[in-house]
DNA sequence: CGCTGAGAGTTGGAAAAACAAACTCTTGCC
DNA sequence: GGCAAGAGTTTGTTTTTCCAACTCTCAGCG
């Protein structure tokens, strides 16, 4: 049972230790958007300078950001997501549309976003097997480290 | 054009301000597992006992959890999710899902989900008009604030 | 040439969180 | 009576955040 003092092993756990801390999905979202030079994420995201550079520092060591040079002289950076940063969007959209249906009254959605098939996009999380919305109670999680179980139903 | 020192608007931010602290989405992913009580999620969290108090205060107060008694003498509590609250599952999911792609080598992922169609759970982000899988590029994101646009194109 | 200004950070000190370990309080059970 | 579980508090220390001011590189202007 390993050392009982650890936490779960989770990989929801591991990536938040990545990108969990403050700012650092924000910075995410200004990236994406194409928002990557250090001032536009400064006033965009609302963040002290240094802990921004803190974070940067560590979304580039992580592989999840690089840091390109735009201009040589002067020399000016911006940063871009790489393909596991882009592969952040699916939280990004999900935390967005849970704060469109829970924070916001109908509709103050600061943002929409347009699908490239003509309707705004509504993100909807599904099983990749089955095609179909995954809603709670239709599944099941099978913890496979030994000893971490899972205690009741999973219900409210 | 507003107080122009303001961050974006942005419901990402919103909800991460709400359960973007350190922990919380732990708290979030123990509580839909059905361990919510207090020594379970400190051991399987591996949070401090205060900053767990807070932050299940802080959560209960959003209307994200609710604390239920379960046993009246002596008195116990244990939290549970409420509607709002299941419904951050689809970000844990994702979050999970980014973890086992990108933190870990091939097959050790610590928790594999079985929905209920028999498969394996894969989350997918889908648009819910179109029922197609989101793709980075395919989609436009319209601000709907007067003076916040977005820059470049999107990519990496 | 000297000045102003943008961009991309650093630095220094004060204020706020996090942390760990011990402590409290209620009740059940041997 | 004594120990133990569960659910937190308390206390004192260590980290982080935060803010404002500062640095450094060049470009453009008059």
């Amino acid at each position: 049972m390993a050392a009982s003092k650890d936490p779960r092993p989770c990989s929801i756990a591991d990536t938040l230790a990545l990108v969990g801390e403050k700012y650092s999905l924000l910075v995410m979202r200004e990236v994406c958007l194409g928002n990557g030079r250090f001032d536009q994420l400064v006033r965009n995201i609302g963040a002290p300078r240094d802990i921004l550079a803190t974070r940067l520092k560590r979304l580039v060591d992580a592989g999840i950001l690089t840091k390109r040079m735009y201009s040589e002289r002067p020399q000016r950076f911006e940063y871009r997501p790489t393909t596991a940063g882009l592969e952040l969007e699916p939280v990004l959209m999900t935390l967005m549309a849970w704060g469109d249906r829970h924070l916001r009254k109908d509709d103050d959605r600061p943002m929409v976003i347009e699908h490239h098939c003509g309707n705004e996009l509504v993100p909807v999380v599904t099983c990749s097997a089955c095609g179909e919305e995954v809603r709670h109670g239709e599944k099941t999680p099978h913890p496979r480290t030994p000893g971490w179980t899972v205690s009741g139903p999973t219900a409210a």
